[in-house]
RNA sequence: GGGCUCGUAGUCUAGUGGUUAUGAUACCGCCCUUACAAGGCGGUGGUCACCGGUUCAAAUCCGGUCGGGCCCA
């Protein structure tokens, strides 16, 4: 038996020196825009599910007669990858000046990338992976800050205020991911509000008060809404509003809204635009009249005490609270709001969506997500992060006059955080100048993915590409940022097709996760049942459909491998280990199979062209297994030694293994290159044969012999009845049916079912007398 | 809460109006046969989630209920 392991190192290395992928424009291409993996992660079991289902169709369109372009990328932009260098290096943005910080994570990603093409490149993927780009390196910098001053000029990037999220201990900002739900003890503060009784836990962001809120079902409030009260201390005035979202049992049923107390009062700020009054910033409370520049702590210890002073406190009660906190350091997060790059897209819905249609999805309902995110868009897209490793912004602000002074185009790639070149403002001359400190959404760099790769190959002039692969997890990020960038920047649809992979669980249904302990590593898959069963195992799903990870499945692939080896084994075995050459085929049962593989070649290439790879397979596998083993290769082990037709016999049963092996190529590439290479030495690769054309001069009447088959099974039957082996002698057989048929061909059963005499009588109905 | 999606033998799955519901796997029985026992042949196993409607005819179309999953809030 084959030793996978060793047979599958051979090819993937054959490939990957003999530079077998690699991409040369022809007449006919086609572009795939492959994700690129995160250098922070390692590749796990959805990776192995969704790739090789890339791979699938990259094969079969280049055995098709494509130019293939199948790039290689890494994504190493943003948090997680300095999340995975603060964890690797022990670095943190406190203890590190921001160039060696950025240059320990550029190290750490350049590092990690040598490697990790690895585990893709052993499920057997036929990307070009020598050529890989990455989305920090200066090339797409460069091409990311280019992007960025096109949108400056067509107006479309802006800058306005927007709320981001920071932790005051470790006093930097931080994304919706690093935050972890915790239950504090805090203080619930019972207000009189001039005129409404309301609770806070946040009195010292009382100055940051814009409105009330009660439940619109609240009959104690009811009549109190749209009514103006003055904010205690502060003297200003303020509107009661009402919402669905306030919470009647909590405190009194009546809230303060602060820009910004916690994250529901971003939401119903937001979703209310009311002006911000905003007095926290760098984590003190400033708010020009009774707080100045003050800790959290302290602040909060003045405003209660004049409170209570002026009598406005009616009680104080210990609680319990859920909170929002940093994951790292467990303080609770605050709300700030600052100045952030936007791009504009609330404007052209109706064109996104129209581009939505122009793209052909698969499976197809997945374009109502992006319609639906499209359609339900309320704000711009916010493009900036306070992070420190990403793509910076080419801008400069003027500390004098407030211009927004950006970067010539024979600059980029450039970091204004890190630049020391002398520079004036624009339009007042003065040299004091603030680089900005953001970087930009990871977003904003893959969404550019197509003119990555085809800028990096000098072929713009292949996009839009042909297709992309992705999960339906990112349809709302990373499909539709990529579709606006397409509209914005050129107009086009940046991908004629996007297919969208489904999720890996585990065999009960279950996702897959570290603390469930049910995560099975790709690798010792491919170790235990070989690349081949994984891919093929990849293959028993529809596009877009989620997957079970089940060892029966990859049982089904690894038996597909072992029967292919032992099938070419056989015919090889049959002609003395010679070639057959071509001849003429005149022998019915020959004409028989050729006839069926067309049919199966029809099939698998209409299935095949609509990314049905699993029909397709299904398709194959009962051509394969049922008619040709089966059947087929039964039938030949006794004539194939008949003179008279043991050269077009062995032609034929050649014929068929070589296009069945090609079919299955694109879904097991190692085993097809082994067997092909044994039958073709010298050849260059399966994959870069050309795939079987269906032949109508092939095609042949076939009731005849399925009706010989048909009887054969009978026979079959019978003798699994009588608990006989399929290679017992039996003396005699009467059978009744088509006395014709059964006359004409009855050597086949005799041959293959040991059949010393057949006794034929004439019925209408087929069946054997026992 | 909103959207999308799924529910078919023990398990997984095909099947978008028309014979007896597809196949795999598991299980049982038989067979080492001039490739393959990780094989071959045969068999047991299903109120197609539930309720109602449309139709001569529903796993399939429509409405509702229940349950799982994903995305968004």
């Amino acid at each position: 038996m084959i030793d996978t392991v060793a047979n599958e190192k051979k090819w993937k290395d054959y490939w990957y020196s003999n530079d077998i992928f690699k991409f040369k424009i022809g007449e006919k291409n086609y572009t795939i825009d492959t994700p690129p993996p995160t250098v922070s992660g390692k590749m796990h079991v959805g990776h192995a599910f969704s790739y090789p289902q890339q791979d699938f169709i990259a094969r079969y369109k280049r055995m098709k007669g494509f130019n293939v372009f199948y790039p290689w990328g890494f994504d190493d932009n943003g948090l997680p990858t300095e999340r995975f260098v603060e964890k690797e290096r022990k670095v943190t943005i406190d203890n590190t000046p921001l160039k060696d910080y950025i240059e320990i994570c550029k190290e750490v990603s350049r590092e990690a990338e040598k490697g990790l093409y690895q585990a893709w490149y052993d499920t057997g993927l036929s990307a070009d992976f020598k050529n890989y780009i990455d989305t920090s390196s200066d090339f797409s910098i460069k091409l990311s800050q280019e992007m960025f001053m096109e949108l400056v000029e067509k107006k479309r990037a802006y800058r306005d205020e927007a709320p981001y999220i920071t932790c005051p201990t470790c006093r930097t900002a931080i994304s919706q991911i690093e935050m972890k739900d915790a239950i504090i003890n805090t203080e619930l503060v019972y207000l009189n509000f001039n005129g409404i009784e309301i609770a806070t836990t946040r009195p010292e962001m009382l100055g940051a008060c814009i409105a009330i809120f009660v439940n619109p079902d609240d009959s104690r409030y009811s009549h109190m809404i749209g009514e103006q009260v003055e904010v205690p201390l502060y003297g200003y005035k303020v509107e009661i509003k009402a919402d669905e979202s306030i919470d009647r049992e909590f405190g009194t049923g009546a809230e303060m809204l602060c820009t910004f107390g916690d994250q529901n009062d971003l939401s119903l700020w937001k979703k209310y635009g009311i002006k911000a009054r905003v007095i926290l910033k760098n984590n003190k409370i400033n708010d020009g009249k009774i707080i100045n520049n003050l800790s959290i702590k302290d602040a909060r210890k003045t405003i209660l005490d004049m409170l209570r002073e002026k009598d406005y406190v009616i009680k104080i009660e210990k609680i319990k609270h859920s909170v929002n906190t940093h994951e790292r350091c467990g303080t609770p997060i605050e709300i700030g709001i600052s100045k952030q790059w936007y791009i504009k897209d609330l404007d052209i819905k109706d064109e996104l969506i129209e581009f939505g249609n122009k793209i052909e999805w698969v499976p197809e309902h997945m374009k109502t997500r992006y319609n639906n995110w499209v359609t339900g868009l309320k704000w711009d897209w916010c493009i900036s992060r306070q992070r420190y490793f990403g793509v910076p912004f080419p801008v400069w602000y003027c500390n004098k006059c407030g211009e927004i002074i950006f970067a010539g185009r024979d600059e980029l790639p450039v970091d204004p955080r890190l630049d020391d070149k002398k520079r004036q403002c624009i339009k007042c001359g003065s040299s004091d100048l603030s680089p900005e400190t953001d970087v930009m959404d990871t977003w904003a760099t893959s969404s550019l993915s197509p003119t990555l790769y085809l800028s990096h190959i000098k072929h713009m002039d292949l996009y839009p590409m042909d297709a992309r692969f992705q999960g339906h997890d990112i349809i709302t990020s990373w499909a539709f940022t990529t579709i606006l960038r397409s509209y914005l920047h050129y107009g086009k649809i940046p991908w004629k097709k996007i297919i969208i992979s489904g999720n890996v669980y585990d065999p009960f249904g279950q996702k897959m996760s570290k603390s469930k302990g049910n995560i099975v590593e790709p690798k010792s898959i491919i170790e235990t049942y070989g690349a081949d069963a994984l891919r093929y195992w990849a293959s028993t799903t529809m596009q877009g459909e989620n997957i079970k990870l089940r060892e029966q499945d990859l049982m089904r692939g690894r038996k597909t491998v072992i029967k292919l080896e032992n099938s070419l084994k056989l015919i090889m075995l049959l002609s003395d280990n010679k070639i057959p050459e071509k001849t003429d085929i005149n022998f019915p049962v020959n004409k028989w199979i050729m006839s069926k593989m067309q049919h199966t070649v029809k099939e698998v290439t209409e299935y095949m062209e609509n990314s049905e790879v699993m029909k397709a397979r299904i398709a194959l596998d009962k051509f394969f297994w049922n008619l040709y083993c089966d059947n087929y290769l039964e039938i030949i082990k006794s004539e194939a030694s008949k003179p008279d037709r043991r050269g077009e016999t062995l032609y034929t049963a050649f014929y068929i293994m070589e296009n069945v092996l090609k079919m299955y190529s694109p879904i097991m590439p190692f085993i097809t290159e082994e067997l092909y290479h044994q039958m073709n030495p010298g050849v260059s690769s399966i994959a870069l044969e050309s795939y079987p054309e269906f032949d109508y001069s092939l095609l042949y009447s076939e009731e005849e012999i399925d009706y010989i088959i048909n009887v054969i099974d009978k026979i079959r039957n019978l003798k699994s009845q009588r608990k006989m082996s399929m290679a017992a002698p039996l003396e005699i057989v009467k059978i009744h049916g088509k006395v014709d048929l059964l006359e004409r061909y009855k050597y086949i059963p005799e041959g293959l079912m040991h059949i010393d005499k057949m006794e034929i009588i004439d019925s209408d109905e087929t069946f054997i007398e026992n």
